[in-house]
DNA sequence: AGCTATTGATAACT
DNA sequence: TAGTTATCAATAGCT
């Protein structure tokens, strides 16, 4: 738009691009809130210049807020900074950010629990409780999982024990028919051949954890 | 633009707002990229939509580190004066300590999202689950509240607005009288009377949030 | 900062 | 959901 078309590069005439970072930029703020009001929906934009001067828009200048959500989604992915400061004045932001951040995640936390939940909107409410809702459902799985896996393997176990038993069982069978005909060789007319022979030792694999 | 003006306010329209809202969200993008291109300027851009889906845009992709300069800039100005340890060898300490905090918050704050479980044991599952649970209860305990007493107000609201209505009724009545009264002494065989009357101002305290 | 010729974005439609 | 078009809005180049 405008007199001419222009091409998608970085403007090098510095005036021009001041000029247009200027017109560009309440353009696009203009376009972000319109967006916000028109669709109901909640938009964050940050924008730093060239020189590094910060300009932002929020919906409701709450930007805060919108930046929590954001993170919300991302949490896995997120991480810190991974490089160390160096000088004092570095420490003491980095310090400063970490400290901020560690009440941002307790006041999640704690919504998480359930807790100081008056400051929060009812749309908000409902996020909560979609998540929460979600995160559930995962865990309900997870554990029934978790179960069933107990489960098949005691069924396992349950039948290797079932057949040691019956392996048992023969071999006190076979050791009986074997005492009945060494007595009905030795002495003929014993009774208690049925009430005396030897329990075998137990198969090494019985032992279950 | 378009085929008619649009007054910035939310589109009551589900379906023209989800339209209007993909349809300008991919224009703010574009914009926002060619901000960022045209004018070397470095952009970030976060939008929920009316559901919370996110959509976003950042220069070279890089959001993180284009929200990490935000708070720096944020925290730098709001928080350098905190008193605070002093030698670099206890900014390092407590830096120390606050991320272990972080990453331990934040471990457990995707196990509150239901992800990572892998490393849960049974016992910890169920601890997890009850936890969540409780915080559901509460939370919607709380949305409900909010919801009544959405409800309640707008029930109080509506006796209002029918005692208004009522009251109006009420002197249309009496101006109705008067002017059929007025007619009959002035001219005692005109049949226009009842088809005639006049309108009261609205009252004032009519108005209502 | 203000002014237009122009291009660009998009609301209503299919 | 995607494409078309009549309109309105943004803005590039200029003052």
């Amino acid at each position: 738009m405008g007199r001419g078309r222009v091409e998608l590069k970085r403007i090098e005439n510095k005036i021009n691009r001041r000029v247009t970072f200027s017109k560009r930029r309440s353009g696009l703020f203009k376009k972000a809130h319109e967006l916000s009001v028109l669709c109901d929906a909640e938009v964050a934009l940050i924008v730093f210049s060239h020189k590094w001067k910060l300009y932002e828009y929020s919906t409701d200048s709450c930007m805060e807020k919108i930046l929590e959500r954001y993170e919300r989604h991302y949490y896995a992915e997120r991480h810190l900074v991974a490089t160390e400061p160096e000088s004092q004045g570095e420490w003491s932001v980095e310090y400063n950010r970490l400290k901020a951040k560690v009440e941002l995640l307790q006041k999640n936390h704690r919504h998480y629990m359930g807790e100081d939940l008056d400051p929060l909107s009812l749309k908000e409410l409902q996020n909560l409780e979609q998540q929460l809702d979600t995160a559930l459902k995962h865990i309900r799985a997870r554990k029934n999982q978790l179960l069933n896996e107990s489960i098949s393997e005691l069924q396992r176990k349950e039948k290797a024990i079932k057949e040691q038993n019956a392996m048992l069982a023969n071999q006190i069978k076979e050791r009986e028919k074997t005492v009945a005909r060494q007595s009905q060789w030795g002495q003929q007319d014993n009774g208690l051949n049925t009430s005396s022979f030897v329990l075998p030792h137990p198969h090494p694999s019985l032992n279950i954890g």
